[in-house]
DNA sequence: GAAAAGTGCTTGGTCTGACCAAGAAGTGGG
DNA sequence: CCCACTTCTTGGTCAGACCAAGCACTTTTC
């Protein structure tokens, strides 16, 4: 950021479809598109700005991967390219590349979640009156089958959290959480897959563990629906994660 | 997630784009392409997947503005396409439309800056043999200078808390923590051009907020430094934010 | 012989123009 | 009145062409 000794950067020579983000970027931030607003047709977009449809293309598709957009063929209501709002969808994927990318790794992960999700617990206690309880103890309450296959655990479990980040009424806090805990959701996976006789144990313990959050959020216990989440996430990783991965560092596939 | 109730969305129909999409991933997520890595040329992905190279340019350029990828032409050793590592683009790029659409209110944001920038300054302040100090200290001298113009001032601004952020030793929250404070950079720009009389007032505190911050953080005391920052951003946006944009909410253009 | 100028090839960037398929709306016959 | 057919709009895809950036190699020039 304003590096005032350098930054004599070559001047990004802009390629012709980030010129086509920078108009369309333009009308959101000035407030001229909003959600459910729809883009003119890509071939409206073509003559309007006067540059191919594979630029105008690549452009869309730069702002539908940030979950900005979402496009669909036909005339209907539900057709063309209309302004949309799934922020989730696109932190999600960045993430999960950049972890696989040992970009991040492992314990830095473990640190964002601690954080995000002591953040997201303490909200959601201090909004018991919000309703979002429900929600939350449905996925709890599945996960006590002692039948239930790893892989549904394991979705249950991620329901759980992000169930409760979504429950402190703060979108850009619960899409942050649960993009996080979405891209470790296939490194648990593979960690209940690993484990043999200990399944059982290590089950009990999170499912013991939920309960008391539960227990805490519904109470209203701010500070102990934090303080129990924080040493639910770290706890869960510094005795089970790196015990079956190996203490490798790495969040690889 | 996971709902066991409904989920019967219509199959995603997958695009040809997002087939080409899926094979880099899978080399991603499998370990096989890792940072610095070049990807074969266009044209050979083309023949090597049997698609045109607008699907496989589509995907690359979804790819690109994750900040997983880095384009140019040419042929020598920086040319081509390269796995890269630039977490932070994407995501502020990505949080900048998506706050400016609404979707995330302004207390939301603050909210989230309170917490990551808060658990930031611990993660800074227990690593202070780290080294960092020293890009904390400059942006902080540098605004000490009461001719600063105030564009200048919201960047060495940006500065200060992006070298906290980088200090903690934590690629994750610092990219978020960036992303985040970034997306709200030019808000805070237009807060400090609208105030006449209490510029040198506002400065003044934000001044002695900031050298306190530091001083927590060169001293170890990482309650200290949290608990400063957290108020030092809260306190701004509650007691002037607020005032001069009206509290209307929204963190719009 | 060495520096300078020119040539060729690879690579991403762009454009044109065409065709396909989904889907709503009109259209005609029963 | 209803069903089947046609039409038109819209995004999705493709093939083929050309441009410009750069590096590597050759030729020219002094």
């Amino acid at each position: 950021m304003a590096d005032t000794t350098a930054a004599w950067e070559p001047v990004p020579r802009s390629r012709t479809f980030e010129l086509v983000l920078a108009r369309v970027e333009e009308q959101i931030l000035a407030g001229n598109l909003r959600v459910g607003d729809r883009l003119p047709p890509e071939r409206e977009l073509v003559e309007m700005l006067g540059v191919s449809r594979a630029a105008v293309r690549e452009a869309l598709r730069v702002l539908e991967a940030q979950g900005v957009l979402r496009s669909r063929v036909g005339t209907g209501p539900e057709s063309g390219t209309v302004i949309a709002a799934m922020p989730d969808a696109g932190l999600t994927q960045l993430l999960r590349l950049h972890i696989a990318l040992a970009n991040f790794p492992m314990d830095d992960v473990v640190e964002a979640r601690a954080t995000l999700e002591r953040a997201s617990a303490r909200l959601a206690a201090g909004l018991v009156a919000g309703g979002g309880l429900d929600r939350i103890r449905e996925p709890l309450l599945r996960m006590d089958d002692p039948a239930l296959p790893r892989e549904q655990f394991n979705d249950f479990d991620t329901e759980f959290h992000v169930a409760i980040a979504e429950a402190g009424g703060n979108r850009l806090m619960a899409d942050m959480t649960v993009a996080v805990r979405n891209a470790v959701r296939h490194t648990l996976l593979t960690v209940f897959n690993r484990l043999e006789d200990d399944w059982e144990r290590v089950a009990a313990r999170l499912r013991a563990e939920h309960h008391a959050i539960y227990e805490a959020i519904a109470a209203g216990d701010v500070d102990a629906a934090g303080d129990l989440v924080e040493a639910h996430v770290r706890g869960f990783h510094q005795d089970i994660v790196k015990t079956v991965l190996g203490d490798s560092g790495s969040a690889g596939a």
